[in-house]
DNA sequence: TCGGTCACGTA
DNA sequence: CGTACGTGACCGAG
């Protein structure tokens, strides 16, 4: 044993699996595990890391309140956990919240109401069961350790983490206790795997904040300067050259300068020209544009003042470090459950994809699962027929054979399906999808029943969606009837979007252990898609680690489907370049 | 200064 | 009257 600090913890019983929650206060980290606990002193700002790092060599479970307060300072010290609790994002999970803070997760395993959200402030009612101690005599979490007294010193850092052990003991009773839905449930239950995955994805998220996206500024700025012109140097140039990019819309038009940045004098302007539309959204100009020269540029500038306001000059400035590197606030779990993404990581137009290149010596492997969705949807409903068809590399075509339709119908139905559409071409071929995939209808049907009566739900691995906060009596008919279908439609697709979200995420948590050493990280995390940065050397490697990681994670999450779950996986200096 | 609307990029 | 999300410009109410 390296350090006294781990013989210290193996000798108390800490060994590898072992849940070790932590807590690091500000000049103390406070241990828990079960049957102990323990303070360790941390006088400089890096023996935080040094210790958990010691520790880390047993091989723990870390039990933290969330990755995003406890990790963030170790990950930027290079520490890489291998495994993790989060409370926040198994409260996530449990139930349906929109937040992860301490004091709402705790309120809602206590099956309390959840506490205000904390902004500093306390009113006179907080005060109610207010005392020293970390628990209020209604069972809150004190708003005095919320707001930091945890920190202060050693008893209580301690404190904080022997909560996090006792919360984290009760999440895991309640994950647990959730039904495991897979057609082959195994010893360890489905509910109980989605709580480490999503944890690991919480941290995952910290990893990508901290690492960021490989950019090469010189490629991202000349495409800019194409596109926009050039780094304006004051408020007047960039006038300028907003200008500039508007006169040629202007001057398509006849020398009509209206404001383009707004939908109304543009469709006015439009009407005055016989081009007579409801509101004026590319699509729907997109027919006029071969015959009208104005229409065109109108589309092009668009286009171009995407990039200009959102992917312009100031977001690489903003979001682009000075290492080159795009960096964004990530989120493990939001609405169904997909990851989220700021800074524009999620939406980059695919134009500039080319300026997404890795360090030098490295490459990037992409890999993207193909046809996701309706595998997935074939795996959590149990229908065999579909499942079948899933075990081909293009689904499609055997959906089409069942449908006794073409490929491109049997896709849309297939998507009309998993959205909620009922109208259009797509309608008749659900009859159809209704007769072969019974099963599957079934359980899009049966989610969207719910919905529309604001009924909670839970996904396939055991996200609770919580509908009833938002059922509301007092609406007419009419709108009332609106909404619940609108609901209807949300809880058909979440229970898919969300499903494949906990796939996706129990994936990449598998390809993120299996890079351990291989100096690859994973930068970018795309709902099906994953970015892998690695050194040339790895490279090969690191397609094998992917692609296994895919089946080992269908193994255990699709248990007894029958469903086959693809990946294309490519090798290339840039992100446009990995293409299919 | 805020919420609502429009618009549009990704999956 | 096909889902989700994040972003920015503009508008009108406060």
């Amino acid at each position: 044993m390296s350090s006294p600090l781990a013989a210290d913890l193996a000798s108390a019983g800490v060994a590898a699996g072992t849940p070790v929650a932590l807590a690091i206060g500000q000049a103390t980290l406070g241990l828990a595990w079960p049957g102990g606990s323990r303070s360790v002193a941390t006088p400089h700002p890096h023996d935080a890391a040094e210790a958990v790092a010691a520790v880390e060599e047993l091989g723990p479970r870390w039990v933290w309140w969330s990755a995003r307060t406890t990790a963030y300072d170790l990950v930027g010290s290079g520490v890489r956990p291998r495994a993790c609790w989060d409370l926040g994002a198994v409260g996530r999970l449990l139930h349906g919240l929109g937040r992860d803070d301490e004091g709402a997760v705790w309120a809602a395993q206590a099956g309390l109401d959840l506490p205000h959200p904390s902004d500093g402030g306390m009113t006179l009612l907080d005060l109610d069961g207010e005392s020293d101690d970390a628990v209020r005599r209604d069972g809150q979490l004190s708003r005095e350790w919320l707001r930091g007294r945890w920190a202060e010193d050693a008893g209580a850092t301690v404190r904080w983490a022997e909560l996090a052990l006792d919360l984290q003991r009760r999440q895991e009773d309640a994950v647990r206790s959730l039904p495991d839905l897979r057609s082959a449930p195994g010893p360890t239950p489905l509910p109980y795997l989605t709580a480490l995955s999503e944890s690991m994805a919480a941290l995952l998220c910290v990893e990508l904040e901290v690492d960021g996206l490989p950019v090469d500024r010189a490629v991202l700025e000349g495409m800019l300067e194409q596109t926009v012109g050039p780094r304006p140097q004051t408020d007047a140039e960039e006038a300028a050259s907003r200008r500039a990019r508007d006169e040629v819309v202007w001057r398509a038009f006849g020398g009509d300068e209206v404001d383009l940045r707004n939908p109304a004098t543009v469709r006015e302007m439009l009407v005055r020209r016989g081009i007579d539309v409801p509101d004026t959204r590319s699509w729907r100009l997109e027919p006029y544009a071969a015959g009208s020269p104005g229409v065109a540029a109108l589309l092009a500038w668009r286009k171009a003042e995407r990039v200009a306001t959102t992917y312009g000059w100031g977001w690489l400035a903003r979001d682009v470090g000075d290492d080159d590197r795009l960096r964004g606030v990530w989120g493990a779990a939001e609405g169904a459950g997909r990851m989220t993404a700021t800074a524009g990581l999620h939406s980059l137009p695919a134009e500039l994809r080319p300026a997404i290149r890795p360090k030098p010596g490295n490459v990037l492997v992409r890999a993207d699962l193909g046809q996701v969705e309706p595998r997935v949807l074939a795996a959590v409903s149990g229908d065999r027929a579909l499942a079948a068809a899933a075990r081909e590399d293009d689904m499609y075509s055997p959906v089409a054979a069942a449908l006794r339709s073409d490929r491109p119908t049997a896709k849309v139905a297939v998507l009309a399906a998993m959205y909620g559409q009922t109208s259009g071409t797509a309608g008749a071929a659900l009859k159809d999808m209704d007769r072969a995939y019974a099963t599957a209808m079934a359980y899009l049907r049966g989610a969207e029943e719910r919905g529309r009566q604001f009924q909670d739900l839970r996904t396939y691995g055991g996200r609770l969606l919580r509908l009833s906060d938002w059922a509301q009596a007092d609406v007419d008919a009419a709108a009332g009837t609106t909404r619940a279908h609108s609901f209807g439609r949300f809880a058909r697709n979440a229970v898919v979007q969300g499903a494949a979200a906990e796939l996706f995420k129990a994936w990449a948590a598998t390809v993120r252990a299996g890079l351990t050493g291989t100096g690859a990280r994973i930068v970018l995390c795309l709902h099906d898609e994953l970015l892998v940065e690695t050194p040339v050397s790895e490279a090969a490697a690191v397609v094998g680690i992917v692609e296994r990681s895919l089946q080992s994670t269908a193994s255990w999450w699709a248990s007894g489907s029958g469903v086959r779950f693809v990946t294309d996986t490519t090798v290339a200096d840039s992100w446009a370049d990995a293409k299919t």
